[in-house]
DNA sequence: TAGTTGTTATAGAGGAACTATAACACTTAC
DNA sequence: GTAAGTGTTATAGTTCCTCTATAACAACTA
């Protein structure tokens, strides 16, 4: 499991956190029924608040990600799977799209307006 | 042209407008060349700041889609055309999504993830 | 020349992000 | 049972972004 950040991007760290989980799951280092390190201890190891962990694993929950229970911790769900199987077609598009001209925010951008149609 | 902002969304009001823009691009409605209503028409008619349209408008711009000079207005880039062809490929994407139980927000981390690790 | 456009500057109100501390409820391991 | 570890909730403060408001400026068009 590594977790990264980078304090000087613009994006909020409880998304960048969120965003290196995706990452480990979707590349299959992190599969289904997993337990992610505890919020105390990502906050230490990056120095950061703990509420700042937790958010970033609540971003997660909502998505279906990871299942959350307090004393047990945060575990990645079974829909992880589909996760790291649309991994691929996912970089097809983004490769589609560099030969384009068009760059990852606009990608980013227009899938989510997209998925705001259907 | 139809520009629809959500007061109540979460989403920033300049991030719904160049989401409108995108729309419109993608479904080819507004194609390359064609100029957008200036800055200052659509703050009045979703009674908005004009700093409001005019960062989405430079958003756009720093995504390729558009073209701004002063006292010309704002021109819909060449690159408009990458970005309707790329429309079908990512309503596919988010037809897939969908059927592995993959939402919007997930889809558009996991795409966002990619882009970063090219 | 007159009108329209994006650009830049300044300032303020409101809300989100992040930090900090503390207590609570549930689970696991001993 | 007890202790340690977990997510959950609460409160409060600081910082930064969003949005508004006003004004002037520079480039283009008719």
């Amino acid at each position: 499991m590594l977790l990264r950040i980078d304090p000087d991007s613009s994006a909020a760290l409880y998304d960048q956190i969120a965003g290196s989980v995706r990452r480990e799951v979707a590349a299959g280092r992190l599969a289904a029924g997993e337990r992610l390190p505890s919020a105390r201890d990502v906050a230490e190891a990056l120095d950061v608040n703990l509420h700042t962990v937790l958010k970033a694993y609540q971003l997660l929950r909502d998505e279906g990600l990871v299942e959350m229970r307090r004393g047990r911790g945060a575990v990645v769900s079974a829909r992880a799977d589909a996760f790291a199987e649309l991994r691929a077609e996912a970089a097809a598009l983004v490769a589609r799209a560099r030969t384009l001209g068009v760059g990852a925010d606009a990608l980013a951008a227009l899938v989510r307006t997209a998925a705001e149609e259907a």
